[in-house]
DNA sequence: TTCCCGACTTGCATACACGTCC
DNA sequence: GGACGTGTATGCAAGTCGGGAA
């Protein structure tokens, strides 16, 4: 293949003109998706934990992670309704159980922010990115010396600080917000980097290395084992020890901090409470930028001097607390309500952290899963070359998959026809008089299919509610698991149906026939002692029975359409144990913030680095940081063909000079990323480099993939990898863009700020959503509504004239005559019309703006709960306003956080 | 060191329920 | 009461990443 040299961006990384970093701008001339945050820096309010305290705070949080507030017990609902698991706790009620708790942790505390807000403003003063209001203009450093902005911003995503210069929105989003008009010159000063004669050592070498505190090098229970043999000889419907079963777990609560405790001898890697001990040491070695005067000050006492010096919140933040609360209480007093009736108990307080291999649980009781009931045939014939055809059920069965998606976008797809095809053709045999799909026509089946569709949707409600609760009962057993005592929902009890494999983009499998998963095919994990579940299909058996309290799956089975892979069945989102891993996901984001500065002047010290891996680690660590890229690993040639950051093509950047890098690749689930962004001369020199001599299909970062990467990333900050990057910076983006912006205003106010923030975090994660089928007929009908109403103005107007003059009002469209109004009602009605008017036009622009921005996506994953929930409870917004059900339910271990949180 | 398995999170599409408007 | 629009639940595909075997 002939190779295409990018000849005009040839470069010499020894080349020493590429003085300093550049300006990176985010563009609010395009509208896209791609437009990404670019927030106005400021110094952050006198309530924000910068990275020191926030650091210093999290230092102290209870070994498990926990905010140590101390959490109630709580018996659950019955399941019928499932509840929300956790009280969402006033803060007043966050406030005194706080005082059961011997370590109140100072991140939720007012008081220690508010204290080491001074400490912090001192001792930062370097890496500083300064504001400059001022559109598309030449690129500027500013004055590197002194600025109080520099620790805040440091926890700022870069996209926030960063302005790309101009995005192609992937499907015409308009995204542009007052913030986008700002940009923001990073001035990345690596402070002796030139002098220090560890420069060439790996960050590793100079960062000290891993404490190994807590860990054991001993394997932990059940690790050795991959999905071991179990004995088969309780399979099938043991009721062994049942009864005493029942009475032993179901009156355990849910384990404290104590019951795990022992737990952490399995710990086989760095955990979040690990880290101070890292963080100390990483800050004495690199001493980077926090030369503050207690640096020689063991962390632990700066943290106890911090906590101890703190100051009283304000009264404004007693009301907000006072009032909210309310709304807080309101699902308290629900849930509470809801759990006296069950006869399990309930708990919000998580477990410990646990890693891989450690013990998840002691005890888990299950039902199994449900299988889909079994094929009926229609009987409806199918045309080939025009004749009926007869199928055996089999094949009808199949051919039916096919016939239902007649009205999909797969019917275009050849790949989906083809092996479509050679799964079908299979079934039919050689022999049979289907030969050929194109003579096929399936017709016949769609029709039926379409009727029966319309059946479903002529019933009565009564009928669909029987329906309905008629699933609910066979479901029921199901739907619950009791872990360590506590009745937890199970996440997707229901085994999958047979149906032809729907990959996503140009997946080269879509099309296949995904077999029907039977109870062979499935391997159930339980707690030793409880009983086997059931298999649900007479005469069979699952094929196997585990008991690894080291794994959180109830069952499991293989993909059908890639064996080498499996199909899990967890608990849902709202259990504790999801609870608890989804904790320590933010935890670790929020470990970012204070390890942040650090890591970015790394990372900028290396782009001209010698070593090429090196450089590409720098480079690669730099666009996930600022780009919020996903880390990207390799593929295999049986699936889509989308790459992340490590897995870039040469050809999926174009560097436009003068310092553009122009990124176009289709991301996870084949989402295309389009994005031109303004990035720092060293980079884009690098970029030439690694395209230089390479072919456009060749990898950019050619010494690099995802686990190279993550261990380098490991050795800045324990437990860090790629993905964190994503969680700290929309997080950090939610927390910055909803304290700079939230403004005194009624909740629904409040409420389109939270939107906004919202959606600036799911343009940087480039969350996108298909345009809805019904999107421009409601567009239209809306402009329709508008006009109509702009006439009625017009006409309104004319009337107030004539009312004026006292003359009565023209005949309406029909002809009749209009009431006669005096001057001041026409006048009011015109401002009530204007009014309307005006709304609808804002819900039109919110419903183009947000067409193809997917907003749930990163409340769900990316956003830190507590984030949302602390300024809710300042700002007096019911939670429920932003939070729906399930999102309570899921984040019940984040409604008692302080007020002051931040992230 | 690389490869690949295994366990988990993330992410989009679709089905469905429910409220509002006419 | 039906059409329409919106929000939510569910399904399942597609990622990330740790760790052990080769």
């Amino acid at each position: 293949m002939a190779v295409e040299a990018p000849s005009k961006h040839v470069f010499d990384y020894d080349d020493e003109d590429d003085d300093g970093p550049v300006v990176f701008k985010r563009s609010n001339t395009s509208s896209s998706k791609q437009n990404q945050l670019n927030s106005e820096v400021k110094k952050a309010s006198s309530q924000r934990s910068d990275g020191q305290s926030g650091r210093q705070a999290s230092s102290v949080r209870a070994p498990n992670g926990q905010n140590s507030v101390a959490q109630t017990n709580k018996s659950i609902p019955p399941s019928k309704s499932p509840p929300i698991r956790s009280p969402i706790l006033s803060p007043k009620s966050s406030n005194s159980s706080s005082k059961a708790s011997p370590v109140r942790s100072p991140v939720v505390s007012s008081k220690a922010s508010t204290s080491f807000n001074d400490q912090s403003k001192q001792a930062s003063k370097q890496n500083k990115f300064t504001a400059v209001k001022e559109e598309k203009s030449p690129i500027k450093r500013t004055d590197e010396t002194n600025s109080d902005d520099d620790d805040d911003d440091d926890s700022k995503p870069l996209s926030a600080r960063l302005k790309g210069i101009s995005s192609q929105g992937n499907k015409g989003v308009s995204t542009s917000t007052p913030a986008q008009s700002q940009r923001f010159v990073p001035k990345i000063e690596v402070k002796g980097s030139a002098e220090d004669p560890d420069d060439d050592a790996p960050l590793s070498a100079r960062f000290s290395t891993k404490s190994n505190t807590g860990t054991s090098s001993s394997k932990p229970y059940g690790s050795h084992e991959k999905k071991p043999l179990a004995s088969k000889i309780q399979q099938n419907g043991s009721i062994m020890k049942v009864k005493q079963q029942k009475s032993s777990m179901l009156s355990d609560k849910r384990p404290l901090d104590k019951g795990n405790s022992s737990d952490q001898s399995y710990a086989k890697k760095p955990k979040i409470s690990d880290t101070p001990t890292m963080m100390k040491t990483k800050q004495v070695t690199v001493k980077a930028e926090k030369d503050d005067e207690d640096d020689h000050i063991p962390i632990s006492q700066r943290i106890k001097k911090s906590v101890s010096s703190v100051s009283k919140a304000s009264s404004v933040k007693q009301k907000a607390t006072k009032v909210v609360s309310s709304s807080f209480k309101k699902i308290n007093k629900k849930s509470k309500k809801d759990m006296k009736k069950s006869k399990y108990s309930k708990s919000t307080k998580l477990s410990p952290s646990s890693g891989d291999g450690q013990k998840k649980w002691s005890t888990l009781v299950h039902n199994g899963v449900i299988f889909p009931p079994p094929y009926k045939p229609h009987g409806v014939k199918m045309l080939y070359d025009g004749r009926p055809v007869d199928l055996t059920p089999e094949q009808e069965e199949v051919a039916t998959m096919f016939a239902v998606m007649q009205e999909t976008d797969y019917m275009s797809k050849p790949q989906f026809k083809k092996n479509f095809w050679e799964d079908w053709s299979k079934l039919l045999g050689r022999n049979h008089v289907i030969k050929s799909l194109d003579k096929c026509d399936f017709t016949p089946i769609y029709e039926w299919h379409l009727q029966e569709k319309e059946k479903k949707k002529q019933m009565s409600s009564e009928e669909k509610k029987a329906l309905k609760e008629e699933k609910l009962m066979q479901e029921e057993k199901y739907m619950w698991a009791i872990v360590d005592g506590v009745k937890e929902k199970v996440g997707n009890f229901r085994v999958e149906p047979p149906g032809l494999f729907r990959g996503r983009g140009e997946h080269p499998k879509m099309g296949k026939l995904k077999r029907r998963i039977r109870p062979c095919d499935i391997t159930i994990n339980i707690g030793k002692d409880a009983p086997i579940p059931e298999c649900p299909i007479p005469g069979e058996r699952w094929k196997d029975i585990k008991h690894d309290n080291t794994v959180t799956w109830l069952a499991f089975w293989n993909d059908p359409i890639n064996p080498k892979e499996f199909k899990y069945v967890f608990l849902a989102a709202s259990s504790s144990l999801k609870g608890q891993s989804d904790k320590e996901k933010y935890e670790k984001a929020r470990l970012l913030k204070d390890y942040i500065k650090n890591i970015r002047a790394a990372y900028t010290k290396d782009f001209t680095a010698k070593d090429v891996t090196k450089r590409q680690i720098a480079v690669a660590t730099y666009l996930i940081d600022k780009l919020a890229l996903r880390a990207g690993n390799e593929k295999d040639d049986d699936e889509a063909d989308t790459v992340g950051c490590c897995t870039l093509k040469v050809g999926n950047v174009e560097c436009i000079p003068p310092n553009k890098l122009k990124f176009d690749f289709l991301g996870k689930d084949s989402i295309q990323y389009v994005n031109t962004v303004e990035v720092e001369l060293p980079v884009y020199k690098a970029i030439g480099q690694f395209q230089t001599g390479k072919s456009k299909s060749d990898d950019l970062f050619d010494e690099l993939d995802t686990s190279k990467l993550n261990a380098h990333l490991k050795e800045l900050m324990p437990g860090l990898t790629a993905k964190v990057f994503r969680t700290f910076n929309a997080s950090i983006t939610l927390d910055d863009m909803l304290n700079k912006e939230t403004k005194d205003g009624d909740v629904a106010e409040k409420v389109v700020i939270y939107q906004r923030a919202n959606k600036e975090v799911a343009i940087i994660c480039n969350h996108q959503r298909s345009i809805s089928k019904s999107h421009s007929a409601q567009m239209s009908r809306l402009t329709e509504k508008i006009n109509e109403l702009k006439g009625l103005v017009k006409e309104l107007k004319t009337d107030l004239d004539r009312a004026k003059k006292g003359k009565p009002p023209l005949k309406d469209a029909d002809g009749k005559q209009k009431r006669n109004l005096t001057p001041e009602a026409i006048e009011k009605k015109i401002a009530q019309t204007n009014v309307k008017i005006e709304k609808m036009e804002r819900d039109m622009q919110t419903k183009e703006d947000l067409k193809t921005v997917a907003l749930g996506t990163s409340k769900i994953n990316y956003l830190d709960p507590r984030i949302t929930v602390a300024w809710c409870k300042r700002h007096e917004v019911p939670i429920e306003k932003i939070f729906n059900k399930s999102l309570l339910a899921k984040f019940a271990w984040a409604m008692d956080v302080d007020p002051d949180f931040r992230f």
